[in-house]
DNA sequence: TATTGTTATACTCTATAACTATA
DNA sequence: TATAGTTATAGAGTATAACAATA
């Protein structure tokens, strides 16, 4: 257990708390805005952007499960109110049968296109606006190397425990 | 409606999603553990946590909410999950018969102790590991910006709503 | 009348485990 | 046997509105 100082000092305690405010106030945010735009969860409109971005316009549901940290069950659920909406479909795979195709439809799309706007003009104002051009740059860069290196590390708190 | 460019580059969209998904991936990891070593969500945590720094070591209902963006019906739910676990106290005050303090017991307080070195060791692992002295001083002080301009931002979603 | 806090209630989301069907 | 996905179910968290009590 390699815990070298026992505790944060100003500075390192400082960057922990701003990182997960900041992260907190916008998601928060771009939810409400999400919500009263379109009637979406940020995870609803992740995974309708996530099919937007898709070459194919389709994704399997283990695809579209990668990276937005997601119980199959918990994409299910997300994905059948995203049908019952008509944002989606899915459909059964002719190659592998066990798959499933989701797709979007062309009312998903228009969801999509009617919520950006607001949601990029969101992220100005909050994130943004303070900010000068270095700035961003610098923190993107930071940032980034932070995210690939959480990515990286093994989910270490469910190791321990099942298994 | 200030919005002039329609899109975001992709330093600003990269500065964006880093920023999201560190935070998420970051709280998700600090949630785990304090979950693991105190039955603790992090809202929880904060909770006891500003308790603990509180100068009286008590502190009003209202008082505990600010800052953790919270309805008062959520804090009270959240008050009497921890009373009934005897981490917290809550009492009428003298002073004002409409308030109630709310006081972190000494289990309360051990709570805390116990769960804090795990906590400290997931941020070192997680936040710290990559980066430079330096590096963590810029992103304190560029997210501390944000951070400020974001608490003076008027939570813009809930004003063209309800009165 | 305004403020503090609770209650009732409903809804969203998440997670686990059991289950079905295909490979 | 392993993989893809669904279902059942339960639990945590959140929000709104109505309410009671005090200032």
């Amino acid at each position: 257990m390699p815990s070298d100082a026992p505790n944060l000092d100003p500075v390192e305690l400082g960057a922990y708390f701003a990182l997960i405010e900041t992260g907190s106030l916008l998601r928060h945010a771009v939810e409400q805005q999400l919500q009263d735009a379109g009637g979406l969860s940020y995870v609803q409109f992740q995974l309708l952007a996530t099919l937007g971005d898709a070459p194919a316009g389709s994704l399997r549901m283990t695809d579209l499960a990668d990276g937005l940290v997601y119980s199959r069950s918990g994409l299910t659920y997300q994905a059948q109110t995203l049908e019952k909406r008509g944002l989606i479909t899915r459909a059964p795979s002719p190659d592998d049968e066990r798959t499933v195709q989701v797709a979007l439809t062309t009312e998903g799309r228009e969801v999509l296109t009617r919520v950006f706007p607001g949601h990029i003009a969101v992220v100005r104002e909050l994130l943004l606006a303070p900010l000068s051009r270095p700035d961003v740059e610098t923190l993107g860069g930071t940032l980034g190397r932070v995210r690939d290196h959480m990515r990286q590390t093994p989910p270490r708190s469910a190791a321990p425990r099942r298994r």
